[in-house]
RNA sequence: GGAGAGAUGGCAGAGUGGUUGAAUGCGGCGGUCUUGAAAACCGUUGACCGUUCGCGCGGUCCGGGGGUUCGAAUCCCUCUCUCUCCGCCA
C-alpha cells in the first residue's frame, strides 16, 4: 500500500500516476484525505483528553500517600468526567483509522515512469526479442499434449481422475526433466548469490496479506478453512514475508533469496486454448528470485534479475523476447513488471515464462519492513521479485521446439541434469 | 487428539495495581586505552501516531481484543500463538 503521507502532500500527482493504470484514483484520494482529517483532529484531542487525565491519576496517588483523601476523591470525579469523553474520542479515532486502511488497501501502486500506457497485454512494450525461431519439419509439428501423450512422459487423464483438470501426473522422462529444470534453476540461482531456503507451502492470513494476495485475490488460493492458510500461488509468499516486521540494517542489503516451490492456483475464470495441456495448471512448479534492496539500488536489481532470467533461456536454446508491461496489464501491486515469453513452436504463440517485478515500497509498507539507514532513520525497504522460472510452458517450449521424428532433444545445459539428451 | 505451562524491548530475562517505556545481562552504537585489534572501563541505545520550520512537547504500545480501577505489564474474561508431557505418525 501507498504511503498515507506520500498522498497527502502529492495528492494531484499520485491521481495522475494512477490514470497510466487505467485507475480512477480522484475519489477516493478525496475521501481518504478528508477521513484521515477527522483521525488527526479526534487523536490531537484524545491526547489532550488523556494527557490531563493521566496528569490527575498522579496527584491522586500522591494525595492517597500523603493521607489527602478528600483531595484525591475531588480529583477522582474530574478523571471519570474526562473518561467518558475520552472513550467517544477514541472510537472516533479508530473508526477513522480503519476506514483510511480500508482506502489505502483499494489503491495501487503507482507506476514507474517507464511504464506504457495501455489497455491490455495487447499493448505490452516489447524492449528486446532473442534467439532462433525453430523451423519444424511438417512430419515433427506437434504441440506438447501429443507429444506427452506419445512419449508418456505427462498424464493428464491420470490428473483428472485422481485430483482434476489442471493436476497432472509427470512421468519417466517427463518426472526427472522436471527434476533437472529445478535444480538447474537452482543452480544457476545460488551461483548468481542467492541463498536457497525451502519454504512452507502454506501460509497464514498476515503473510497473504503482506504481499498483497489478501484481501483482493483471495478467490485466486486454495484456503484451507480449518486452520485459515493458504496454498501458496508463489513462493514469493513465504520468502518475501520472512521480513514481515522487522527492521533490516543497511549493511544486510542485497537480500538474495531462491526457492523452489509447488505453486497453487485456484485460476477461476480461465478457459479455452489458454489451459490446454501445460498453458495453465492449478498445480505447478517455479523457482522464484526475491531480493530486498535500498530504494536507490531497486531498479539496477530489477535489471540484474532481468539478465539472470535472460541468461536462464539462452542456456536452454529457447527463442524469447522481453516485455514491458503496460499499465493496463500491470498488477496492482507493482510498480513496474518485465515479463518473459518463449516462442512455442507448434502452438505457434509466445509463452510467459516469468514476471519480474520491484513493487518498490509497496509491499514494504504493508508488511511493515524497514532499514535504518546511516542516520539512524528508518526508513522502507523496496522488494523485488521474479520466476527463474516457471516449468509447465518451458517445458511446453522445450517439447514443441526440440522435436524430430526421432526424439525430443534436450539442450546441452540440461543433459548433465537429466542424465539423457533424448526422449524417445 | 488429551493434559499442563507460557507469551515483556534486537536477544536473554526481572518485574504481581501508583512518576515503569519498563531492572539486569548480552548484542548494537560512541568514546577512553592501544601502532592496530582484543580485553577492560565510561557513556549511549525501542517502535508508532499527533503537533512544531526545528529544539521540543503530547499520546499509544509489555501476543490480539474486551473488562475492573481515579490509575494495569501487573487483577478478570476471551481469542491467537508457542513450548512441555502423553497418544498417533512421515
Amino acid at each position: 500500500m501507498l504511503q498515507l503521507k506520500y498522498i497527502r502532500d502529492n495528492k494531484q500527482e499520485v491521481i495522475d500516476r494512477l490514470k497510466i493504470k487505467n485507475f480512477d484514483a480522484s475519489d477516493l484520494v478525496e475521501e481518504l484525505i478528508k477521513v484521515d482529517e477527522t483521525r488527526r483532529s479526534a487523536q490531537k484531542e484524545l491526547d489532550d483528553s488523556l494527557a490531563v487525565s493521566k496528569q490527575l491519576s498522579k496527584e491522586i496517588g500522591m494525595f492517597f500517600k500523603s493521607g489527602q483523601k478528600e483531595k484525591a476523591e475531588e480529583a477522582k470525579i474530574k478523571t471519570t468526567e474526562l473518561k467518558q469523553k475520552a472513550k467517544e474520542l477514541e472510537s472516533l479515532m479508530n473508526n477513522s483509522a480503519e476506514e483510511v486502511r480500508r482506502i489505502l488497501f483499494e489503491i495501487p501502486n503507482l507506476p514507474h515512469s517507464s511504464v506504457p500506457a495501455g489497455k491490455s497485454e495487447a499493448d505490452n512494450e516489447i524492449i528486446h526479442e532473442e534467439g532462433e525461431m525453430p523451423k519444424l519439419a511438417a512430419d515433427a509439428k506437434f504441440p506438447h499434449w501429443e507429444l506427452t501423450d506419445k512419449y508418456q512422459i505427462i498424464d493428464f487423464e491420470l490428473g483428472n481422475k485422481v485430483t482434476g483438470a489442471g493436476f497432472p501426473f509427470y512421468r519417466g522422462k517427463g518426472a526427472r526433466l522436471q527434476r533437472a529444470l529445478i535444480n538447474f534453476f537452482l543452480d544457476e540461482a545460488i551461483n548468481a548469490g542467492y541463498i536457497e531456503y525451502q519454504p512452507p507451502l502454506l501460509v497464514n492470513e498476515a503473510s497473504g496479506f503482506g504481499t498483497g494476495q489478501l484481501p483482493d485475490k483471495e478467490g485466486q488460493m486454495y484456503h484451507d478453512a480449518q486452520d485459515n492458510l493458504y496454498l501458496i500461488p508463489t513462493a514469493e509468499v513465504p520468502l518475501t514475508n520472512i521480513y514481515r516486521d522487522l527492521i533490516l540494517k543497511e549493511a544486510d542489503f542485497p537480500i538474495k533469496n531462491v526457492a523452489y516451490s509447488n505453486c497453487f492456483r485456484r485460476e477461476a475464470g480461465s478457459y479455452g486454448k489458454d489451459v490446454r495441456g501445460l498453458n495453465r495448471l492449478h498445480q505447478f512448479d517455479k523457482v522464484e528470485i526475491v531480493q530486498i534492496q535500498h530504494p536507490h539500488k531497486a531498479y539496477d536489481t530489477l535489471e540484474e534479475m532481468k539478465e539472470h532470467v535472460a541468461n536462464l533461456l539462452r542456456k536452454l536454446e529457447l527463442p524469447f523476447r522481453i516485455l514491458r508491461l503496460c499499465g493496463g496489464d500491470v498488477s496492482f501491486t507493482s510498480a513496474l513488471t518485465i515479463d518473459f515469453e518463449v516462442f512455442s513452436a507448434a502452438q505457434e504463440r509466445w509463452l510467459e515464462v516469468s514476471s519480474v517485478s520491484n513493487f518498490e515500497s509497496f509491499q514494504a509498507n504493508r508488511m511493515m519492513c524497514r532499514f535504518k539507514d546511516k542516520d539512524g532513520k528508518t526508513n522502507l525497504v523496496h522488494t523485488l521479485n521474479g520466476s527463474a522460472l516457471a516449468l509447465p510452458r518451458i517445458v511446453a517450449a522445450l517439447l514443441e521446439n526440440n522435436q524430430t521424428v526421432e526424439g525430443i532433444k534436450i539442450p546441452k545445459a540440461l543433459v548433465s541434469y537429466t542424465g539423457f539428451d533424448m526422449i524417445d
